[in-house]
DNA sequence: CCCTGATTCGC
DNA sequence: GCGAATCAGG
């Protein structure tokens, strides 16, 4: 791949939007972060404005699960917001005598707030990949929670999956 | 461990 | 100019 004019313009678009540089490079395609990045030094407008933006949105995750949450904390990581749980599990034990597809809505929507929402090619072994959003819109993308040891998903998600939808009770 | 951007340096 | 490897940090 080569930086054509309109691949440098997305990059100086998403740039300025705040994306970290694989993010980008997730968008643009073909190239790596590192490309990302050295391109932006290039192109000298590395600078962003102000902050150091990234990686201090929606951090600190903590899956059901794994042993996450210490207890001291010293890391001062950003909570994440608890909402409105008990709403969460009304509507799950409400939609899930339905049908299949509105339930997931309500699953990934309502239920588990929690979720880092990361693309597709963001995820890895560690990542979770309950699909989050409508997969025929741009924003769709997966939850990205730390699976910790028990699989594909994290521990939210995996008392979801494979389960009959008569099985399903509660989240949490 | 995951991630971030910054820098270097062979191509 | 490009970007993988590396560095420094959260």
């Amino acid at each position: 791949m080569n930086w054509t004019d309109e691949r440098v313009e997305q990059l100086k678009k998403l740039w300025a939007e705040g994306l970290s540089a694989s993010q980008i490079a997730a968008q643009l395609g073909g190239v790596s972060r590192n490309a990302v990045i050295g391109k932006v030094h290039r192109l000298k407008l590395s600078g962003r404005g102000k902050t150091t933006s990234t990686q201090t949105r929606s951090k600190k995750i903590n899956t059901g699960s794994s042993g996450a949450s210490r207890g001291g904390g010293s890391s001062g990581h950003v909570a994440t917001r608890v909402v409105s749980r008990s709403i969460g599990a009304t509507a799950l034990q409400t939609e899930y005598s339905t049908e299949l597809v509105p339930v997931m809505k309500t699953v990934t929507d309502v239920v588990v707030p929690i979720s880092r929402r990361l693309e597709l090619v963001q995820l890895n072994e560690r990542t979770c990949k309950w699909p989050m959003g409508d997969p025929l819109q741009p924003d769709f993308n997966f939850c990205g929670n730390d699976v910790g040891e028990s699989g594909p998903y994290c521990g939210y998600h995996s008392r979801l999956a494979y389960q009959p939808a008569s099985d399903r009770r509660r989240v949490r």
